[in-house]
RNA sequence: GGAGAGGUGUCUGAGUGGUCGAAAGAGCACGCCUGGAAAGUGUGUAUACUUCAAAAGGGUAUCGAGGGUUCGAAUCCCUCCCUCUCCGCCA
């Protein structure tokens, strides 16, 4: 959520940068605000007559503690319209600042300078390729095909017990799904990122901190008798960690990682681009969040970015970085750079991974604060990213180390996996 | 799920209608003291909104949340949430 204060000072470029994301109502900007000229209106009046009604009390108690009843009796008498002036325009203030806010919500965040013009996935920028393309046996299969001939991935079974979009994994599989999550986490370590386990639930008021909520209520699945959100994931446990917090500047930036499932409702297409494990109800990642100082967090991003690319050279899978456009990027995001790694069987790229800051705009819903230099608080930066998501990197090992004699695990993988073949 | 106790600032903890944004202690910060440190000692130490060109200063709100009673609420009443203890159930 952006500070209205902010969007004060700055209308012109509010307006400007909005136009980058393609928004589409910049009508809003001015009718913040107005609305916030009202409510200071408002919030003064309001503050006055309190001040006068306050007045009056302690001189009623003074008159009273002094004898003098009948004088405290008269100013009793004239405290009436104070009282209604006072819930009047408290009713007034809290219905402003209710459609205020209702308001605010509805703006996206402000996108980075770097931030490229466009409308679709065609406009993002390419940043980078890497990686050798690599060579398929004639009859290579799409990995769907491959778990169904090694028995790694059963998702009728998945139907069965849950439906679609819930695989369920075996033998090989299933130790190929640890050995990630256990290395990813070994490299998320090394890189200075603290581990954390975190609930699979959360409650509305981290759902709204990282503003999951009330925009995207309809891609949580929601458990209705305790009021509770699995998880999309988990960047929403791990920032709402840090939910009404006030840091030392030292204590910046802090970084953890955590390995959890992510349950997605994800109402969207059937066909062959969510066959297999290009896209699921439910699956397995290890994020890493960032909470930082506005002065470096930018530098902070980048870090993150080759991180994950690290992760991607190190399994041998080709891969490229986006830096998405103004049209593609998400909601609360600044910035925000896509990984995505070369399906060889399915000719295709898919995404495996999205760094983003988030600037403020978590932050400011978050009350996630540090006390700066002239020891005032400030609003940190908050950034997370994929490091990385399981399915489609298991998609496209199992897709591009496929050979006729099986398929050759990752050598970095091996240490984990105890096993070099899937055959 | 049943019974009971309780939610106060960074923490411990006092406060049962006015002088309470809140005692006291601890912690922390700065100063004095010291060769340096500890001890001692002094001062300071919440957040948000608002007023103000800015600073200083002022106003308002906040003692789990919301509502009510009252001229006045941390304190009384109602509703909700949460925590703890005991019992039950259980990995």
């Amino acid at each position: 959520m952006l500070q209205v204060n902010y969007i004060r000072d700055n209308r012109e470029q509010v307006l400007e940068r909005l136009a980058v994301k393609n928004f589409k109502q910049p009508a809003l900007v001015d009718e913040i605000i107005q609305l916030d000229d009202k409510r200071r209106q408002t919030q003064t009046s309001l503050d006055n007559v309190s001040a006068e009604a306050n007045a009056a009390a302690k001189q009623i108690g003074e008159l009273m503690r002094a004898g003098k009843k009948d004088e405290a009796e008269i100013l009793k008498s004239k405290t009436g319209t104070w009282k209604e002036d006072i819930k009047a325009l408290g009713e007034q203030l809290s219905t402003i600042e209710e459609e205020l806010y209702q308001k605010q919500v509805l703006l996206p965040n402000l996108p980075h300078s770097s931030v490229p013009k466009g409308l679709t996935p065609e406009d993002n920028e390419i940043v980078l390729e890497s990686g050798a393309m690599p060579h398929l046996p004639v009859n290579a299969l799409p990995h769907w095909e491959l778990a169904a001939k090694y028995n790694l991935i059963d998702f009728e079974l998945g139907v069965k017990i849950t439906g679609a979009g819930f695989p369920v994994y075996k033998n090989k599989g299933a130790k190929l799904q640890r050995a990630l999550i256990n290395y990813f986490i070994d490299e998320a370590e090394k890189a200075g990122f603290s581990e954390v386990s975190v609930p699979l639930m959360v409650n509305e008021a981290s759902g709204f901190g990282t503003s999951q909520l009330p925009d995207k209520e309809g891609q949580m699945y929601y458990v209705g008798l305790d009021n509770l959100y699995l998880i999309p994931t988990a960047e929403v446990p791990i920032t709402n960690l840090y939910r009404d917090v006030i840091l030392k500047a030292d204590e910046l930036p802090i970084k953890n990682c955590g390995h959890t499932p992510c349950f997605r409702r994800e109402a969207g297409s059937y066909g062959a681009h969510v066959r297999g494990l290009n896209r699921l109800h439910q699956f397995d990642k290890v994020e890493i969040v960032q909470i930082a100082h506005p002065d470096n967090s930018y530098e902070l991003l980048e870090q993150m970015v080759s991180h994950v690319q690290g992760l991607l050279k190190k399994l041998g899978l080709p891969y490229r970085v986006l830096r998405l456009c103004g049209g593609d990027m998400g909601f609360g995001s600044a910035l925000t750079y896509d990984l995505e790694t070369w399906s060889a069987a399915q000719q295709r790229w898919l995404e495996v991974s999205s760094v983003s800051n988030f600037e403020t705009f978590q932050s400011y819903r978050l009350k996630l604060r540090f006390r700066n230099a002239e020891g005032k608080t400030q609003f940190a930066h908050t950034l997370n990213g994929s490091a990385l998501a399981l399915p489609r990197i298991v998609a496209t090992i199992l897709e591009n180390y496929q050979t006729e004699n099986g398929i050759k695990v990752p050598e970095v993988l091996v240490p984990y996996t105890k096993f070099e073949w899937i055959d």
